[in-house]
DNA sequence: TTTTGAGTTGTTCGA
DNA sequence: GTCGAACAACTCAAA
């Protein structure tokens, strides 16, 4: 039988790219024209799910970058993006009963709110007798294939990662050499979904520090198994280095897929036996990326509610002064501002870092999780929907496998640790640059002469400490103790 | 069903 | 300066 001359349409979501995407990969070997949509749907999702939340700015900004790259790809291969605005299912069954489609495929994402909405979108189609095919999404496994007894997602990493290392993960696909183009309606203005910022216009700094698409991902994969995998299992808790991949952004927006990165590093351990460590190191990072959207598809309200729901009378303190400072970067803790600040800027923040400043907000300062989990969602081009809550839990103590109360981050000993010659808070903290290491992580303890010597003026130049750590440690033990009781 | 063993990332104190 | 113990108790996974 001939190739149907009616197109086949492929529906991205967060997998803006051309290669191991088995929806763009049906439609280009089933022979039949091919259009491409993206949905831009602020509608359909709250409705489907309560706690469901738009994109924050710095993710916007991303978003409007690789759908560029997108288009201008796809374009490479003869297809154009379309753009449409409103309730997803709704605007592409209409789509595909204008252009009279052959089938309509997308890939799976294994969050409720994206399933919901896809299966309105096969309901609309069986009515309008348009198949639809729904191919693996963007994990390594499917959440349905890794389960305890009781059919749930498991709640400790280690025997999840033990599980999840005895699949093997499908072989990523290529990207495909060219698709038929189709006869395709008007395709939608990308300025007219306003995801950057004008006025002011603040991604300076996002421009400077990323770049953003398919091409840019795969680059940055090979970069680091190239070099940086050397002592990444040390290095990536360095914010002071070049340690880490940088791949979560892009792995976010699927850019790259999961599989893709898996499959790479395993060659790259089978070429260099001596980074096999590294290796195993890096891609448990990536288990800790599904270990989250495992639970997510579990606990969907994970961003809102204590996972424990001991923690539901936690005395969080209501101290807007003290979230702005430290939102600013200006708690005097020059490790927290300098990775609050990077995160502002560049919408990233080290990893070593985030768990130190996530600490400082919840422990020493005593602000409910949510107000920093909000922020990073607001801020982190890389916010992920499960990571970002589930690590936020994780560091406040009322998540799934919790870190345990008495775990308080010294700031001052993960400054000294981690970034052992104070340059990592001198980039950031630029006021302090001139502090020799010993006293660049608590500066208040410098002599005035010292002080002079470096151009700081504590309480003028540089705040001082927005708390005092012994106190602040101790006032947090205290708290926890009394919701244990 | 019951039991057993283990659980990302730390800090402080005292010997 | 280095080292080990204490900081608690609970939940989860798997045998």
């Amino acid at each position: 039988m001939a190739p149907s001359s009616r197109p086949c349409i492929v529906w991205f979501r967060d997998d803006l790219r051309l290669s191991d995407n088995p929806a763009l990969h049906f439609a280009a070997t089933r022979g039949t024209p091919t259009i491409c949509v993206y949905v831009f749907d602020e509608e359909s999702a709250p409705l489907r799910a309560p706690s469901w939340r738009p994109l924050g700015g710095a993710a916007r900004w991303w978003l409007a970058q690789s759908l560029r790259c997108l288009q201008s790809d796809l374009a490479g291969r003869g297809a154009t993006l379309l753009l449409r605005k409103g309730p997803a299912a709704a605007v592409i069954a209409r789509l595909a009963e204008d252009v009279g489609a052959d089938t309509v495929t997308w890939n799976d994402i294994a969050m409720q709110p994206h399933r919901r909405i896809g299966n309105d979108l096969v309901g609309a189609l069986d009515r309008l007798g348009i198949p639809s095919r729904i191919f693996p999404g963007d994990l390594l496994a499917a959440p349905e294939s890794i389960r305890n007894k009781d059919g749930r997602a498991l709640r400790v990493f280690t025997p999840f990662w033990k599980r999840l290392l005895a699949t093997a993960p499908a072989a990523p696909l290529p990207a495909p050499a060219a698709l038929l183009p189709a006869d395709v309606p008007d395709g939608g203005r990308l300025e007219d979904r306003h995801l950057e910022p004008t006025h002011p216009d603040w991604a300076g700094g996002l421009r400077e520090t990323w770049t953003p698409g398919e091409a840019s991902a795969q680059a940055m994969l090979a970069g680091f198994l190239d070099t940086r995998i050397h002592g990444y299992a040390d290095n990536r808790d360095r914010p002071d280095l070049d340690g880490t991949s940088r791949l979560s952004p892009h792995l976010g927006f699927g850019e790259i897929g999961p599989r893709q990165v898996w499959h790479a590093a395993h060659f790259a351990a089978h070429r260099r036996p001596e980074i096999a460590r590294d290796i195993d190191k890096f891609l448990s990072e990536l288990g800790w990326r599904e270990f989250c959207r495992h639970l997510l598809l579990d606990e969907p309200e994970i961003a809102a509610r204590n996972l424990q729901s001991s923690f539901d009378g936690f005395p969080w303190r209501d101290d807007q002064a003290a979230l702005r400072q430290w939102q600013s970067g200006l708690t005097g803790y020059p490790i927290v501002d300098a990775g609050m600040r990077q995160l502002w800027h560049t919408g990233t923040m080290h990893n070593r870092v985030r768990m130190v400043a996530a600490s400082f907000l919840v422990k020493h300062l005593l602000i409910d999780w949510r107000d920093g989990e909000s922020w990073f969602w607001d801020t982190l081009v890389d916010a992920d929907p499960g990571s970002n809550p589930a690590n936020w839990q994780w560091v406040a103590g009322s998540g799934a496998d919790a870190a345990p109360y008495f775990r308080i981050f010294n700031p001052i000993l993960q400054g000294e640790t981690f970034d052992p010659d104070g340059d990592y808070v001198r980039r950031w903290v630029p006021e302090l640059a001139g502090l020799p290491a010993r006293l660049i992580h608590q500066p208040w303890t410098a002599t005035p002469v010292e002080l002079a010597g470096a151009g700081v003026v504590l309480g003028k130049t540089y705040p001082e400490p927005i708390v005092a750590h012994k106190r602040a440690r101790g006032r947090a033990l205290a708290a926890y103790a009394k919701t244990r009781e």
